[in-house]
DNA sequence: TTAGGGTTAG
């Protein structure tokens, strides 16, 4: 009969936890060694499953120990350093494991071997050696343990290889709950979410992991609406919410700018208790940040016991976003000194965070840096905020010869930045040049024609206004509908460019036309050059007063007492919305924030955080 | 003593 009894981890063991330091560690190690823990195969493997696990830059630290034993490694110790390898910047390092398995005299690979090593091969993207461990999963008969079976899932669902997950599930007589989830999350993966949801109504029994791999079949495609709406049904059912359901919900707030359920979620946690992963303090600093509370967001960050490359990234692009650019490279500074070790996507954020306060020669040594010291090659990302820089700073030429330099063919992003430098630095013959470049890799690009537009109108040439505009007609360029949103009591409007639709359209014109009158009396003049491109003459300063932008900057003026008034828009804000922004802050006295395509513009007594760039 | 769902950019 089995024993009853469970084994506890052994008390020296237990002191390791995800934020043992490596000095620590030694020290628990050479406690066990005087003690002779160590020469029991059971603890042995406790010892190095643990560290391997916990902290994966202990990863080498554990492969020692693993390599010291005074007896053969048992099943349960190889199985760990391969989850723990799958898991690792170096996840082939698994098959090492795996090898010795199948050279031992004693130990064959379980159940537990094959649900750690498809999901090596899932990272790895290897086709064939997924195909021959899937073969060995046969061979040995494991093809119908729901681990297994999930693991194959995910791993062809990672392959993109979506008929194969048919594959796999339809050998299933009676699929598990498990095989089941990893099914409907990898046709939500694959891009059928309408798929993955007729599987999850489907299915019998459904459990919270069940509901959150719903919910990520949503956001995965941006379909936050009804993310949110599964979160709510989720709730309402008396499902288990965990951290991972509040991450999942936490990102559509951020996506959508939901800053007051944001808040909601983030008092949930706290009011529940529910366990503060790195993940979901990553994902609160990052919900804060981009919701533009970014005193909050960097009270979360410095609340947290253990942050990660993730945490740090959010944080200091946060910052950047925010407009606090030197405080974002203070972070940076010192993440390195804690020893995190930085990658692309930081560096994506410490170039923003030098872009947005013009530190040039800053950004060219961190960039440098990337390859010479982190062996990261920069990404076209990089190259387009490299340029993007350069334009602020008023470089234009050195933007340009950045763009002639780059190693790979330059991008829309990078002659978008420099375009859009030539509108803020009025450099027309270069924007044209930009927009030619543009036109050629992607004809239908409609933010670069406005923008050409405008620089021909900040000349007051509306012969090649006109010219653009038909070029544009001619081709069938579009231009993307202005979209803002704006939360009231945890209710998000939505206001779309012309529509009139909301139910307080009313009192919001008659605010207009208020404000009109004030701004007028403080000696405002519309900006009309702007709109040229998008209308008739006579509906000019009409349609610049119902850019979405404005009309719910109003809307959150009427319905809004005392509390800053925060947007989020699709596009870049307009100039003149911009001006009216400023204005609007200074006559009424409110702060507002504007979260818009590329940044955050905080608007207080007549001014802008960012100080009239973006 | 090990297993399915989650976080940064674009």
């Amino acid at each position: 009969m089995k024993s009853l009894k469970r084994i506890a981890k052994h008390p020296t063991i237990s002191l390791l936890n995800p934020c043992t330091t490596l000095k620590e560690v030694k020290q628990i190690h050479a406690q066990l060694v005087v003690k002779g823990s160590l020469k029991h195969p059971h603890l042995h493997g406790q010892f190095v499953a643990t560290i391997a696990i916990n902290n994966p830059t202990n990863l080498n630290y554990a492969n020692n120990v693993f390599n010291h034993h005074h007896h053969h490694p048992t099943l349960f110790t190889l199985n760990s350093m391969i989850r723990a390898y799958s898991k690792s910047l170096t996840p082939f390092k698994s098959f090492h494991f795996y090898t010795q398995i199948l050279n031992s005299n004693t130990l064959s690979p379980d159940n537990y071997t094959f649900t750690f090593l498809v999901r090596t091969c899932a990272l790895l993207h290897v086709h064939m050696t997924g195909l021959c461990v899937h073969g060995a999963v046969i061979k040995r008969g494991f093809e119908h343990d729901p681990h297994v079976q999930s693991g194959l899932v995910f791993m062809y669902a990672e392959l993109r290889c979506l008929s194969s997950c048919h594959g796999v599930f339809e050998g299933v007589v009676e699929a598990d709950l498990v095989t089941q989830t990893a099914m409907l999350h990898a046709c939500a993966k694959c891009g059928d979410v309408e798929f993955a949801r007729k599987m999850f109504d489907e299915m019998p029994h459904r459990d919270h992991v069940a509901w959150n791999a719903m919910i990520t079949g949503y956001t995965q495609c941006g379909r936050w609406r009804e993310a949110l709406d599964m979160f709510h049904l989720m709730q309402g059912e008396g499902v288990k919410l965990n951290e991972v359901s509040m991450v999942l919900v936490l990102s559509v707030c951020t996506h959508v700018g939901s800053l007051d359920n944001g808040r909601w979620v983030h008092a949930y946690v706290e009011r529940y208790k529910v366990r503060m992963s790195v993940a979901l303090g990553t994902t609160l600093v990052d919900m804060y940040a981009k919701c533009g509370d970014i005193n909050r967001s960097m009270d979360v960050f410095w609340g947290m016991k253990e942050r990660n490359v993730y945490t740090w990234s959010s944080a200091i692009g946060g910052l950047a976003m925010n407009g606090f650019g030197e405080e974002s490279l203070d972070l940076f500074n010192n993440m390195k000194q804690e020893g995190v070790q930085p990658n692309e996507v930081t560096f994506i954020s410490v170039l923003k965070g030098c872009s947005v306060v013009g530190l040039v020669e800053e950004g060219q040594k961190h960039f440098d840096s990337m390859r010479t010291v982190y062996g990261i090659d920069p990404k076209l990302e990089h190259y387009g905020l490299m340029v993007d820089m350069y334009g602020r700073a008023g470089h234009l030429e050195e933007a340009l010869n950045f763009i002639n330099s780059m190693p790979m063919k330059p991008h829309v992003g990078a002659w978008s930045a420099l375009l859009h430098a030539c509108r803020v630095h009025k450099n027309k013959e270069l924007g044209e040049l930009a927009l030619k470049k543009i036109v050629e890799l992607e004809d239908k690009n409609d933010g670069a024609y406005v923008l050409l537009s405008n620089i021909y109108a900040d000349y007051k040439n509306w012969e090649s206004v006109s010219s653009l505009r038909q070029t544009m007609k001619a081709k069938g360029v579009k231009k993307l509908p202005g979209c803002s949103v704006i939360e009231v009591d945890g209710e998000v409007h939505e206001f779309i460019v012309g529509d009139k639709s909301h139910p307080r359209y009313g009192e919001i014109e008659l605010k207009l036309e208020e404000i009109s009158r004030c701004l007028r009396l403080a000696g405002y003049v519309a900006n009309t050059n702007t709109v040229l491109f998008d209308i008739e003459e006579e509906e000019k300063e009409d349609a610049l007063s119902k850019h979405s932008e404005k009309v719910a900057i109003v809307f959150g003026l009427i319905s809004l007492k005392g509390i800053p008034i925060r947007v989020v828009m699709n596009l870049r804000i307009c100039w003149d919305c911009h001006n009216v922004a400023k204005m609007i802050s200074k006559i009424y006295n409110r702060k507002i924030i504007v979260r818009d395509r590329n940044r955050f513009h905080h608007f207080q007594d007549g001014e802008c955080s960012c100080k009239d760039y973006w």
